[in-house]
DNA sequence: CGCCGATGTGTACACTGTCCACTACCTAGG
DNA sequence: CCTAGGTAGTGGACAGTGTACACATCGGCG
C-alpha cells in the first residue's frame, strides 16, 4: 500500500505524508468545476481526511492555498500547450515551424481554456508579477512555463528570421494579451455562446492578425 | 432634504425610496477598492442603513447583486472609453478619424483598466453572453455599451474604407480580445509590475497591431 | 376608511476562515 | 534506549457570511 493509497482513504497513521499536495489537488477539483470562488479550505481538508485546523500547517491563510493551485493550474496550462504542439510536428522548413510553434502556443492556450474554464480562470485569479514568471512552481511536467514556452517561440521567429529582432522585444506582451483576452471573453465573457466552430474560426483569425501584426 | 440625502444618513421613514441603486451603489464602492470578492450583501445593506435581509427584495442571491453591480462597471467602463473620445476630437480626414476613432476605444478600455481595477475586474467577473451586450443595463449615461461603442467604431473604418468589408464580420471579437486581454494582464496579470511608460508603450504597439492586422 | 401587496425587520441556521490551546508522533542527542 | 523538542494534526471557539422563514409596517387603491 502506497503513501497516497494511504492517504486518500482513512489514513492509520497520525502523519498524513503530503498534505500540501494532497490539499493542492483538492483544490485543483474544486477549482476545476468551480473555479477560484469554489476553493474552500475545509472541503479541501475534508477530501484529505484531515482536520480543518491541519490547512494552516502548510499555508497562511485561504489565499495562500489559492496562490499554490493558481501555480499548479498555470503548470497544467503550460502541459496543454506543449501537448498542442506535439500534435503539430516540424516540417523543416525553419520559418514555416517557427510560425507554426508561436500558433500552437496560442492554440494550446486557447483550447486550455475552453477545456478547463475553471482552471484557466482559477490561474489567473491571483495577482501576478513579470519576475515570477519564471517560477518553476508555474511550470508544467517539463519544467517550463507559459510564459517561457512562448518567449521560445517567438525566439525561434527571430532566429528564422520571420521576425525582426527589433520587434522582438516585449511582443510577449502582445501575443500574450491577445490570446489571453479571447480565452477570457470565451469562457464567461460576451463570447460565451459562441459554437465551437464560430470560436474556432475566431481563433484562426486572432492568429492570423498577431502573425501579421506583431 | 432630498431622497437621496435621506437615504444616505439615518433615514425617518420606513422604506428607504431607491434601495436597489443605494445597495448596487454601495457594491460598486466595494467593488472599487476590493474587486468582485468584496462586494458583501450584509455590508451593501449596512452601508444603506437596512437590515440584511432587506436586499433580498430586491435581489435574489449574493450573485444578482453582483451582476447588477457588474453591469453598472460596464456602463462605467462605456463612459470611459466615450470620454477618451472626446479627448480625441476629430479632424475631418475620414479615414484617420475612424481609425482614431477605433483606437480611443482601446485606449478609453485599457485606461478604464488601469484607473479602476477593482471595477474592471467586478465587469468580467459574471458569466455573459454576447445577447446580453447590449443591454441597456450596461449601457453608460449615453445610453450606448463597450460593445456598441466598439462596434460604431469599426463601421465607421469600413464606411471610410479603411476596412474591408469582408473583414469586418465578427472583427469586434479580434479587437475585443486583443484588450481586453492586455487590461487583464496589466491589473493583475504577469504585466503587473511594468511601469506606466512601458504600458503606455505596450498598449501603442498593441493598438497598432490591431490596426495592422484587422 | 379599510385592506392588501410591497418593502423592511428579527430570529435563526449552516457554513466559512481563522485563532488558540492541546495532543500525537518523529527524530536527534545523550 | 531513552528523553527533549519540534512538527503535524485535533478540538473547540468566535466572528462574519449567505439566506430561509415568519412577522411588522406602510403606502396606495378600492
Amino acid at each position: 500500500m502506497s503513501d497516497d493509497e494511504r492517504a486518500s482513504q482513512s489514513r492509520t497513521t497520525y502523519r498524513h505524508g503530503d498534505l500540501r499536495g494532497a490539499l493542492i489537488a483538492a483544490g485543483v477539483e474544486m477549482a476545476r468545476e468551480g473555479g477560484p470562488r469554489a476553493i474552500v479550505i475545509r472541503e479541501a481538508t475534508r477530501r484529505a481526511g484531515v482536520s480543518p485546523n491541519a490547512a494552516y500547517r502548510h499555508f497562511a491563510d485561504r489565499d495562500a492555498l489559492l496562490k499554490a493551485v493558481s501555480d499548479t493550474c498555470l503548470g497544467l496550462a503550460a502541459d496543454r500547450i506543449e501537448q498542442e504542439q506535439a500534435a503539430h510536428p516540424k516540417t523543416g522548413d525553419a520559418v514555416a515551424d517557427a510560425r507554426l510553434q508561436l500558433r500552437t502556443v496560442g492554440l494550446g492556450y486557447i483550447a486550455f481554456a475552453r477545456e478547463e474554464p475553471g482552471l484557466f480562470r482559477t490561474a489567473f485569479s491571483v495577482p501576478d508579477d513579470l519576475r515570477q514568471a519564471l517560477s518553476p512552481a508555474k511550470a508544467g511536467v517539463n519544467g517550463l512555463t507559459p510564459f517561457q514556452l512562448l518567449s521560445l517561440a517567438l525566439d525561434a521567429l527571430v532566429d528564422s528570421g520571420a521576425l525582426l529582432p527589433a520587434r522582438r522585444e516585449n511582443a510577449e506582451f502582445l501575443a500574450w494579451a491577445t490570446v489571453h483576452g479571447l480565452g477570457m471573453l470565451v469562457i464567461d465573457g460576451p463570447l460565451r455562446g459562441l459554437t465551437d466552430p464560430m470560436i474556432d474560426f475566431a481563433t484562426e483569425r486572432l492568429l492570423d492578425m498577431v502573425d501579421r501584426g506583431l
